[in-house]
Parts: C-alpha cells; structure tokens; sequence
DNA sequence: ATAAACCTTAGAGTCTACTCTAAGTCAAGC
DNA sequence: GCTTGACTTAGAGTAGACTCTAAGGTTTAT
C-alpha cells in the first residue's frame, strides 16, 4: 500500500509542501509514484525521511543532506565518507549541547535576579540597569 | 574609554555589519556615542549583548529579544512579564536539549552501522537500502 | 455527472538574518 | 597635506528554507 504525502506530512509534523520542496532538492530520489504520477511512501521511505529530519534538526543544511543521499546511492566505495560525516556530525551536535547547557545558565542566571526583583515589595525595587 | 564596534565584533565573534544590523533592528538603544558618532561600548554595554547572543543563540528571533529590550526600558512595570519570558524560554531551551539528545541516539546508531559496514572484508558487505 | 478532496507541476513570493556596497567623515602617522 | 584605516549611513543584495499560487489531473461519494 504505502503513505500518501499528507499522510507522511503529519507524522513527521511537516508539510506536504516541504516534503515536495525536499524532493524538488534531492533529498527523496527513491520514492515511488503510483499508476497516476502521485508520491508512494513506504516504510522503508519514514526511515530514510526520519534521519532526514533528524540531520535538519540538528542543523545539517539541506545540501549536504543532499550530498550524503547522493554518497548513498553510489553504494559502498562511499561508505568510509558517509561513516566520517557522521563522526564530524556527532561532534557538531555535542558542540550545540555544551553550548545549550551554557546558555541555560546564563537563563537561570537571569531567572533569579527576575525572582528576586519581582518578590521583593514594589517601593524598594532596584532599578534595573538599561 | 569603551570600546569600538570591531572590538565589540571580535569579542563576540559577530561582525561590525551585525552589530550595526542589531542596532537598526532596535536591540543596542543603550550604546552610546563619541563627539564624532562612532558607537562607544562599555562594559555594561557587553553584559547585554552577551544576554543577546544567548537568546539568539538559543533560538528566540530578533523581534522578540527587541521586544524583552523595549520591556527593559519601560522599568519595573514589566518586570513580571520579562520574568515569565524567561520562564518560557527557559521551557524551549529544555525541550532543544532533549530533542538533541533524541537526535544524537539516532546518529550514534547510524554510526554503529557504518562501524560494521566499514570493518567487515570488501566482498561480504551488505549492500545499503536506498 | 458533478462536486469534494485528494494529488501533480512550475514557478513566484516570503521571511529571517544577515552581508555587502557606496559614499562619506574623522584622527593619526609620515 | 595626504594617505591609511578606523568609523558612519542608507539601502540594496543574498542565502536558506520554506510557503504559496495557479492550473490541472484523478478518485470517491451523492
């Protein structure tokens, strides 16, 4: 049977357009058509749209996506580069960590100044600066 | 003293274009200028484009931090409601780290894959769908 | 058989966040 | 005094990722 666009659009909270912009980019050459040219998803096709949306997710730009569907479908003499992508991938991904978890400090940070200004009684409130 | 728009840049590793860019859009009301116009940043001055550049850099669009500077300036009357944004942000900021966490799983597992692939002997690998 | 609800395409438009250009001012060093 | 290298502005241009429109095809339900 198979997914229809819209179908594959909701569970991976896109849109039906952005999955066709995706296609239009490269980034879905396997997906079939029925009899009457319309887009067929297998399941086979939510697996590779999932890793998909979890490389744009974690800021891979479309084309390099693209690049590696393309390291794919040349079949193994690329094995050995897409593996390395990933290494460099994971690295980049453990980078926005760190630097969340730095950031929420500077969030939590902020939070206990905003907590202790807005219990304390109106007429003694610091000014704040800016 | 204070220091000039290209010490501003590199300390943050933005662009003079950028800070200027910040400027337009409403976020650096605070930056003050010399006898002959060119913006003078004090150490103050860096505090709040560090607060900048945590915000943007966790995701929350130039109109809604020029929005927080616009609360900052109408004093202790917005008090409650900056404290709830931070709160808010705070929120999706979690919620960055554990889809992160969840996408960093799925790499790690596609990575084991390609540890496989890469280190079986040539003429027994598996052929990769797609 | 006709309307509703899907799907298709090419291509134009939008939004965000820069990024750059042109033309000009000013201060310091040779 | 003139060049170099800061800085200034307004405004145009760009990149990336959608987002939408127009025109049309197919399937299903009444």
């Amino acid at each position: 049977m198979g997914y229809t666009i819209s179908q594959v659009a909701k569970k991976f909270d896109l849109t039906a357009h952005t999955i066709r912009y995706y296609d239009k980019e490269g980034l879905l050459p396997f997906v079939d058509r029925s009899k009457t040219g319309n887009r067929e998803f297998t399941d086979d096709d939510l697996d590779w749209i999932k890793l998909i949306c979890c490389l744009k997710n974690t800021g891979m730009p479309i084309k390099q996506i693209k690049q590696y569907i393309e390291w794919c479908l040349l079949g193994d003499k690329t094995l050995e580069i897409r593996r390395q992508m990933f290494i460099d991938h994971r690295k980049e991904v453990l980078k926005q960590m760190e630097d969340l978890k730095e950031n929420l400090k500077t969030i939590d940070h902020k939070l206990k100044c905003y907590a202790k200004s807005c219990n304390i009684s109106p007429n003694t409130r610091q000014v704040h600066s800016l």
